[in-house]
DNA sequence: CCTCATAATGAAAATGATTTTCATTATGGT
DNA sequence: ACCATAATGAAAATCATTTTCATTATGAGG
């Protein structure tokens, strides 16, 4: 298991060998998504940045979300409003599931779809490229609370 | 197979029913979702039915949705950029399956995930509600578009 | 058919997430 | 230390969606 510094070292890195630069403004959104056990959206980052890094613009958060998303650092969650957080990628075939209540957002062990795909492939004639397979429920502390 | 003003009928049966009135707004919207092959936004809704009934109004576009939605007649499909379309509710394990380039979006058999999300409440403890399965590709003609 | 409570409507304004513009700043190769 | 330019932040723009509110039209009851 690597520690969060250590991600944060191997994200920097990554962005930096990608041609990318260096900057203040990367290295506190970085560090906040390797050590966020749950998806944060652009403004959270942004409020949570400032706290380290106050003269840190929400644009910078934008932007910086696009860039860490094209390198496959991060991936994006589809809110059901269409707004979406960010989270750390997971490697496998892993989903998501969300909490409908507090939010919460947590990664699952999910099938293998590529079976499935090329099923839809064969009978559509599509060219799949990208899935989304996202789970929506109550978590324990949230279905424990609406039963009482 | 239905026609489609007989599915139109039964739409506007069925607002009537759960005691919500019949307008002419309502019944513009109600047909144009019913014959549509593909999703369709609210703005193209509110265009295509100006078309046929000119005092349409965006807001009641969006209602008028929102009530078929409740009634589980249509479906929302969420796109990338996290804007909404609609589509005539299916039955049965149907999925959806857009194509990247053009926007068509089609339907597909899937997997019934019952099994997966009785994995998923078992493992993690959710009370699973929902679930979103898309998948994302070029369909047949943009594919043989983009070999040119 | 007429009346009337109120559901439904449309226009305009508000909201909220995201993107664009642009002048300024700071990184990193030289 | 210099400098081209990548990156930044502020402000404005955009775009989908929602709210507000005064007006209109549906349909139940007489």
């Amino acid at each position: 298991m690597k520690t969060d510094s250590s991600t944060t070292y191997e994200w920097i890195k990554q962005l930096q060998t990608c041609g990318y630069r260096v900057t203040a403004a990367r290295q506190t959104i970085v560090e906040l998504l390797v050590s966020s056990t749950h998806a944060l959206s652009p403004i959270e980052i942004y409020d949570l940045g400032r706290k380290e890094y106050p003269a840190l613009g929400l644009v910078t958060v934008y932007r910086t979300l696009e860039r860490l998303d094209e390198l496959g650092l991060i991936q994006r969650v589809h809110m059901p409003d269409g707004c979406h957080r960010y989270l750390r990628a997971t490697q496998g075939h892993q989903h998501l599931l969300l909490c409908t209540c507090c939010g919460q957002v947590e990664m699952f062990e999910g099938d293998d779809l590529s079976k499935l795909t090329q099923r839809v492939e064969d009978t559509t004639g599509y060219h799949i490229q990208d899935h989304w397979l996202q789970l929506f429920g109550l978590c324990p502390r949230c279905t424990s609370q609406s039963r009482q």
